[in-house]
DNA sequence: CGCGCTTTGTGAACTCGTGCACATGCCATC
DNA sequence: GATGGCATGTGCACGAGTTCACAAAGCGCG
């Protein structure tokens, strides 16, 4: 369920602004999801709703943190301390939401020993010892794309399980092994795409641009 | 269709190898998908492969281009000039794939004149004028969570069309405006989620741990 | 103490995306 | 020029995920 997360940053913000309890709908608006799907989601996890009440927000909070794992901290160990992995190094919402950056190795020489977001660079040798001495288990690749399945074969012999990919490539990778992609050029090129039908449909998107204030955009 | 950028991706990669013609088995191995998937996804562009030889790859990298709108550059501005939003100004991925950066604010007068990735820092106030002078409908936000809404606002008012937002909160837009989010922790919390069930379920785990090297792991 | 209002939890219908399988059509070889 | 093989394009069925709708169940008010 990979709404769950989303929730969880809702319930959050709710609890820290005082709310303690909360309705599937009232979620649901927030999150911009059906509410039928929030109730499913969350009766996933067990029953811990009230009818006629809703849910209570902290124990929900404390569900959610605990089906995703987030009881403790999953340190991560970033391959490639060039602009991309530096900005997540010294991006404090890692830290802030329980995934502590454990060190970040560079194959460039002149970039080991950088000191980036309070960790310090190391040799890309050292990646086996330092996924063992931590016990990393979470792996993100910020290398250019011709690095990458060289970082993640590395990742995966050293024992990391998870890896989250930045560089533009498919990898391949034992199974077991989970992998996610985040390519921000793609990210783009979906919305230029939207861009694109925009331009191209300028008649039916008069029909529908009267703006609403709150109401949400397309999001697909 | 989300899957066209992953496409086109791998294209050009293909033609740069000098690689003229491809089959829809070839292209599905490449992305990591079915053979069938891609015949469809192709086929919705029109009919352009011929059959009994594949898919001719400069003429379908044009074809996805011009769907996906990129004949030509889409410039962006980037709202924030923090550590991530530095970080995205200096990444050359974004230029070389037609969206450069043609402007960068930020609230904080310190930061303001900065020079990243070759553009300078200019201040908040002046995001409407960039954004009509350089005819931008594309906008990044990379602010902290609690200055993401204005953000969003100041956009939509300036003109633009498409947020790409990195900031960890569900933004409230108006009806024709279209948003899409990237929120890195919550990737790093999807990662963990699978790290827990991993260690819950050591047994099944244990079946399907026989590493098969060129296989793809789990991505869900 | 009971009644009605509110909200959960879930069974059932439905939609959309996916994958299979096959007919269609093009190229190359003889 | 015909024939065989190969890859596209598409109809169809299956399944996951989503939405609807309603019964069960608490809470508060009279």
């Amino acid at each position: 369920m990979a709404r769950l997360p989303a929730y969880l940053q809702i319930l959050v913000e709710q609890s820290a602004v005082g709310i303690e309890n909360i309705s599937s709908e009232g979620l649901a608006e927030l999150a911009g999801v059906n509410a039928a799907k929030v109730r499913k989601d969350l009766s996933y996890l067990g029953s811990y709703g009230t009818r006629g009440v809703g849910y209570e927000v902290d124990y929900l909070v404390y569900q959610i943190r605990r089906e995703l794992g987030l009881e403790h901290d999953w340190p991560v160990v970033i391959v490639g301390a060039g602009n991309l992995g530096q900005a997540l190094a010294g991006y404090g919402g890692f830290n802030e939401r329980g995934f502590p950056v454990a060190g970040i190795v560079d194959i460039d020489p002149d970039k080991v020993d950088a000191v980036v977001g309070g960790a310090r660079v190391r040799p890309l040798d050292e990646l086996a010892q330092i996924v063992a001495a931590k016990r990393i288990s979470i792996g993100v690749i910020a290398t250019p794309p011709a690095a990458a399945q060289d970082a993640a074969d590395r990742l995966v012999k050293a024992g990391v399980t998870s890896i989250l990919n930045f560089a533009p490539v498919v990898l391949s990778v034992p199974v077991g092994i989970t992998v996610r992609k985040v390519d921000l050029a793609v990210e783009l090129q979906i919305l230029s795409y939207h861009e694109q039908r925009r331009a191209l449909l300028p008649q039916s998107a008069q029909l529908h641009a009267v703006p609403v204030s709150g109401a949400r955009g397309v999001t697909a």
